[in-house]
RNA sequence: CGGGAUGUAGCGCAGCCUGGUAGCGCACUUGACUGGGGGUCAAGGGGUCCCGAGUUCGAAUCUCGGCAUCCCGACCA
């Protein structure tokens, strides 16, 4: 039927519009993101995913020094006694704990356990550091990893072991732990947008969704290319409940003796899986320029003695635009044919490619394709300086564009039971509809349509409208999705 | 954790039913010709058949147990 060549070829990817699954799985190991190790749910972040990491990790970190946190780092093994200290977080944690019970051949006196998140051993560090409202606010993040054994696992989006962030912030009053809670979620919102080019809704948790401990818990949520949503960061305002369990308390300054008002706020390597997802097509990865390990991949067209023509003006090219802060990839290596070499690096997401043979050296030019529109255009020599740090930088924010487009095309209205439902069916995207608030009602939607309340945006109005499922009286519309 | 499927070279798979020398495509190595969208020809290399027991003269193949991956469901910040 077909040329079994040909197929083989067309088996390294699944197209997205046939098994968004199975494609997501194809990228993640073709575009060397990650692989499987022999542990169940643990997955290698290969050095190219590693790289995303690492651009991810650096802008989020000087937001957070900016805004005025430091660093620092909190051990892995916490004595299981911590954990059972504040009882929601214990009840909601312990199913997904891995426990430590033997230390070499010995059974330990007491239990440890592999950290899940780390609010109960920072609980009890700040209950030693914190007297007075003058050591007030503490600051505090820490990149690591943490472990939850969870049932289903899937690479970044939810793994046994996973890298976060994890901030930890004390403070004197309610409405400054409250400020600083919003102050992250905002911080999320922005990095998500303008770094990640990720449109995300930024809302309060209902009740149900809440972090184990948390007085109100905040989050981002991301619209995938299939529909589905997936929440891409945190911001929990633990109120005084960490600070009652770990007795965390400082004198006033009206002398009395207070407990602090504790947050937390986190996001992980599952952003990794939240780009793939939100810009990626048929040929592979599709990264924001600046996340992507390399911003152009610059391809010699090895033609006649191109080592002596071609090559060194490709050198060139490649330390004109380092010199300039671009991240550049010159891959000269012979072993490859400029075709294979265009295909590999749209797998891989390259956001600019430059070719350069030797008909571009007689026009003094060179030929650009950008992964985001596949357009072609030749750029004069001279302006390269000028056009490629513009170019990547127009990528970027049509990136942008275009997921919002894609999220906006995706997210309907209801008012009623049946505009819901009809939403929802195949790939539904996000449902605004009205709430009474009920937990109750919230478990039905979720009953009956698998979709779960993402959260209630932060600027959507107060309404005076009736909830979609019992019809009561509702003051708030919430996003509603399917999510991963 | 329940239901289903899968595990054979780096990747994709055949072989298993009916036990008897482990195969194919791509990738890889060497050489030549090539090179502007995954090149051509020739000659090669590569295997704990997921792991462990059992049945058997003999197990990739049959039996039991375990592990991992994928899909559906439950669960899940």
């Amino acid at each position: 039927m077909s040329d079994p060549k040909k197929e083989s070829f067309v088996t390294e990817i699944t197209p997205r519009s046939e098994d968004f699954s199975r494609w997501y799985l194809d990228v993640v190991r073709r575009a060397e993101l990650a692989d499987y190790s022999p542990v169940k749910g643990c997955m290698v972040i290969r050095p190219y995913g590693y790289a995303i990491w690492e651009h991810i990790q650096r802008l989020l970190d000087a937001r957070f020094k900016a805004t005025g946190h430091v660093n620092a780092y909190f051990p892995l093994f916490i004595p299981e006694s911590l954990l059972m200290k504040e009882k929601e977080h214990v009840e909601g944690f312990a199913p997904q704990v891995a426990w430590v019970t033997r230390g070499g051949d010995e059974e330990l006196e007491e239990k440890l356990i592999v950290r899940p998140t780390s609010e109960v051993l920072v609980g009890t560090m700040y209950a030693k550091w914190i007297k007075s409202w003058r050591d007030l606010p503490v600051l505090i993040n820490q990149w690591a990893n943490v472990v939850r054994w969870e049932k289903v696992t899937r690479p970044f989006l939810r793994t046994t072991e996973f890298l976060w962030q994890e901030g930890h912030t004390a403070h004197e009053t309610a409405a400054e732990a409250e400020e600083e809670t919003l102050k992250i979620l905002a911080l999320y919102k922005e990095f998500a947008e303008t770094e990640l080019a990720m449109p995300v809704v930024d809302g309060i948790k209902s009740d149900s969704e809440k972090f184990a401990g948390a007085s109100r818990t905040y989050s981002i949520e991301a619209l995938m290319g299939d529909g589905r949503a997936l929440q891409a960061g945190t911001s929990h305002n633990l109120g005084q409940n960490f600070a009652k369990a770990f007795e965390i308390q400082f004198q006033g300054r009206d002398k009395s003796l207070q407990h602090v008002w504790t947050t937390s706020w986190g996001v992980s390597t599952r952003l990794i899986g939240a780009l793939i997802m939100t810009h990626g097509d048929d040929s592979g990865l599709v990264l924001p320029p600046h996340i992507a390990p390399h911003q152009v991949v610059v391809v010699p067209i090895p033609r006649g003695n191109w080592k002596e023509t071609v090559l060194p003006r490709a050198e060139a090219i490649r330390d004109e635009l380092t010199a300039l802060g671009v991240r550049v990839k010159l891959d000269a290596s012979e072993e490859n044919s400029p075709g294979w070499k265009y295909a590999e690096w749209e797998l891989r997401g390259v956001p600019l490619r430059l070719e350069i043979g030797p008909k571009d050296l007689e026009k003094a030019q060179v030929f650009s394709a950008r992964r985001d529109t596949r357009e072609k255009a030749a750029i004069p020599m001279a302006d390269l300086g000028s056009r490629v740090p513009a170019l990547l930088e127009e990528i970027q924010q049509n990136l942008l564009a275009r997921a919002r487009a894609f999220r906006d095309e995706n997210t309907r209205e209801a008012s009623t039971w049946a505009e819901f439902t009809a939403a929802m069916a195949g790939r539904p995207g996000f449902v605004i509809a009205a709430w009474c608030g009920a937990a109750d009602c919230e478990a039905a939607i979720k009953a009956e349509t698998q979709a779960t309340l993402r959260n209630i945006p932060m600027r959507s109005p107060r309404v005076e409208g009736r909830c979609v499922k019992c019809n009561g009286p509702a003051s708030v519309k919430p996003w509603f999705a399917k999510a991963y």
